[in-house]
DNA sequence: GCGCGGTTTTGACGTGCGTCAATGTCATGG
DNA sequence: CCATGACATTGACGCACGTCAAAACCGCGC
């Protein structure tokens, strides 16, 4: 998961640090840009439309036709599905650089909302489709990313089947200080923009365990609860959890 | 998922009906082949080496570089993680006509095993790489392909995080049934080839919970339990418990 | 038939996490 | 400054599912 670093390299901007966008490139395609030319990267950004979400707006819902697709350039997005007596599932979080509705048929069979604020780039699902037919390296990347979701996917049933609640609040931690690692943000204090209500459903836990697992873990020194974050005082710890 | 009627159809063969393999199509391409030309199914087959397995044979195991790509023609495959700590999720069964390895790297991060005997097409990764690269549509229909296996496992946590015992044992019966009812088994008598702690694995749960639950439904006529099976009495009122 | 090993079922009991409810914290706004 | 409301934490208690252990079942070989 270089590839930015590659691109950026190449063109000498800094898209991937999550400061501002590149001047010539809006799109943040983290994950597949390096696979690309500058001017298939232009002809990408042409297609798309910038939007910005404010918090909790609703992106697509579950069961609507799907004929979007997102490229999250900033903030972060949960997706989620619903049971019809309300229960919840969070799938996942988008963070800048995922991709939304990619690998997706006509229904999105996900709902996706934004956290906090958020700015996109949209396509229109045919358009995004007609060009992407014009390019099959850019498939190829696309398919290979689809992988990498899939392979999360699994990690999280694992979590979700087989793991104690203080091992998916530590893997939880861990997790999103990976993937903020990759888009070059390398703090060991993460920033928790989601409610500990987000948390629970994404750990299949209720705020109350989550509450009180993330208390027990501050105790023993593990972390410290900072207000929307916390301070991974001994990652190394955590980990020994996560990977148990 | 009609497509291999399609294909079926197009060639007068029964592929699709668990029988045998097609005499032109040893390959089982249920989800794809609809898209492929004879000609090219032939260059597939031809790239195919024909491999059976007998029962608890591993196909590979997480960790180890994936130089495979396998396409299910016969029996039943469980695909699982194991923690350091030798528990065990299972995070699918794939039957004929499944793909397994398919939108994977370098390493898998999966073990795979046949339940009962079974047989596959396998083909060494580069090889089916290079001749995907050269059938864009058929890129295509793997990715979507991959989108709908991404699919089942966001469902899959939906169950694992927030749906009781019976409901998990619910859907999995329903769930089996229409996947064998795509491949051309309609029956309401469901062979589970796989042990109870196979469906554990599979649900998250122990063995004694998913062998009441489904002493319960039996006790409820919901179910039959038969040798190596299952009878489905009432499957509207065991879909009423899965989509709660 | 009988014994044997593996799997499944059943029962009695334990516990980790859920539930319910009270309390604390903090931001917002009058 | 206090009132308000949203969210987080804490505590007391309950229950669904896990654990442990004892049958029961089911081929399979002799």
């Amino acid at each position: 998961m270089q590839l930015v670093e590659d691109h950026c390299a190449k063109t000498g901007q800094d898209c991937a640090h999550g400061r501002t966008a590149c001047a010539d490139c809006k799109v943040r395609l983290h994950s597949i840009c390096a696979a690309l030319e500058q001017d298939e990267l232009h002809a990408l950004e042409a297609l798309s439309h910038p939007t910005r979400y404010g918090a909790r707006a609703t992106l697509f819902s579950q069961d609507e036709p799907a004929d979007s697709v997102f490229n999250v350039t900033e903030g972060m997005v949960r997706l989620y599905k619903l049971l019809p007596d309300g229960r919840r599932q969070i799938v996942g979080f988008a963070l800048p650089g995922d991709f939304l509705g990619l690998a997706l048929m006509d229904r999105f069979g996900v709902s996706a909302e934004a956290v906090g604020d958020v700015s996109v780039c949209r396509f229109q699902r045919k358009g995004f489709a007609a060009y992407i037919d014009t390019k099959p390296h850019l498939l190829r990347r696309l398919h290979e990313f689809a992988g990498h979701e899939l392979s999360l996917a699994q990690d999280q049933m694992v979590l979700l089947g087989r793991r104690s609640a203080e091992e998916r609040v530590a893997s939880f931690l861990v997790g999103l200080r990976e993937r903020l690692a990759r888009i070059g943000q390398k703090s060991v204090t993460l920033a928790l923009p989601m409610s500990r209500q987000d948390i629970a459903d994404f750990l299949g836990l209720t705020i109350e365990t989550v509450s009180r697992t993330m208390t027990r873990l501050a105790r023993d020194k593990a972390i410290l609860i900072v207000p929307d974050g916390v301070r991974l005082l001994r990652p190394e710890h955590l980990e020994a959890i996560a990977a148990r």
